[in-house]
DNA sequence: GCAAAACCATGACCTGCGTCATAGTTGAGG
DNA sequence: CCTCAACTATGACGCAGGTCATGGTTTTGC
């Protein structure tokens, strides 16, 4: 919260640069449909705020009076499960919006949302935005199209996550990953999420040394290979080849 | 297809009465925005269409040009996965949409839907539908309300389905059918949805096999009970306890 | 640049449950 | 009423993976 843009050679993991509020807000493909207007209005009564890595955005249950757009960063939405377990069920990335369901059905958001790494996050306050959504017909067929996106890859998540050994989850994981964050590098498809085990183990529903046991094996087969948390997939057939 | 009305006295399970369009759109909470007028306009494009247990409705990954709303009896929505295991994620009952987002977004719906008894639904064609979805805001709304809520339901089920024991799975399970389709009886919960243990295996993300231990067990615990498919929960607080 | 914390790695053990096999039960249709 | 198919039930067996324990390595914060 108290960061200041640096003035040296940015180190882009650990001093992301502060991004504009309208900049955060253009980024988003939901957002886009708002009007220009409306676009100066949201950007106008939002903030920018900064998350630590690890630092929780808001808990489980609470009810907030705002949503967010990632600028720059990256934020997990997590449960716990009763047995202290935490699941993680969504990585959202920049330009993305989270927590907006809760904010339009004044039912509070049922997952946690903490910061994956150093993140700069938007956060639009429900008073101001609520009116700008009522009155915007585009925004709520953008929403129901959104929506409609996440339930169909959550059902296909449950079908996997609920079936398939751990082995398939990961690699389900790491594609998804590949597939929403993943640049094509040299050497192959780069995860740009920096990622602990503990995180991959949350999103696959199993433990931290089941996840480390399944990727040191893949690491020793070339299959994949680690640098200061980020992934990268040498040989994308080879973890296909698990679903 | 080829049902008559029954003559005799109707025994409800097998022989449901064939109920009239107008009085299934009726019974849609989701529908119900609908204006008196759109909603006849509805009726008269739609027709009434009858399956037979375990007859399938349509296969996923078929692009449909109807969706459904269940009139009497119930219809599972299931994919299967790559290793051939079907996995259940909803069972719709009466007055409740299915394929509707399939027929919204124009990609299809990628769940086969299947009888899970003798049901009448009603068979909405897309393009006499559309037209009426897109004039009319308070039907989107609605949807977004209901997806929402399909949407953290299905969060907080894979939350479950990853990482708990068969126990809980099929506890979450009943626990859920008792919550949409349980009636009070004398002696307990009555799961009002005729299921084989093969279908709670679908759902909870097991095999049959572990399903019919749970619930032999739960049967000799005196914490369930089954009378022709039809489970009842005679000590719900023990249920509860696996969660 | 050092200490502490977080993270990664690997082995040993043991149990939940998937798999296979076999048989009893129910119920729908001729 | 009889038959066949679908469903339920139970046992035996094996292994995937959860749990615990111990130690090495990388990060992070002072």
């Amino acid at each position: 919260m108290k960061r200041a843009v640096p003035d040296g050679e940015p180190d882009m993991a650990d001093f992301p640069e502060r991004p504009t509020n309208i900049g955060v807000l253009r980024s988003s493909t939901l957002l886009n449909s708002l009007s220009e207007e409306q676009m100066m209005e949201v950007a106008g009564i939002s903030h920018m705020a900064f998350a630590e890595r690890a630092e929780t955005i808001w808990l489980n249950g609470t009810t907030v009076d705002f949503f967010g757009v990632v600028g720059c960063g990256f934020v997990k939405m997590t449960r716990s499960t009763s047995h202290g377990q935490d699941v993680t069920t969504e990585v959202m990335g920049p330009g993305q919006v989270f927590g907006l369901l809760g904010v339009i059905d004044g039912m509070g958001c049922p997952q946690t949302a903490r910061a994956i790494c150093p993140t700069w996050y938007l956060k639009v306050p429900k008073r101001g935005f609520l009116p700008v959504y009522h009155q915007n017909v585009i925004l709520k067929e953008s929403l129901v199209r959104r929506t409609t996106t996440r339930l169909r890859s959550a059902y296909e998540m449950m079908a996997r996550m609920s079936t398939g050994k751990v082995e398939e989850r990961v690699a389900v994981i790491l594609l998804i990953l590949v597939e929403s964050y993943g640049r094509q590098t040299a050497k192959g498809s780069l995860i740009q999420v920096p990622l602990t085990r503990q995180d991959i183990a949350e999103m696959a529903g199993t433990t931290v040394e089941s996840t480390i046991r399944t990727i040191s094996k893949w690491q020793k087969a070339g299959w994949v290979s680690v640098a200061s948390r980020r992934f990268t997939i040498l040989d994308m057939d080879a973890i296909e080849a698990f679903l």
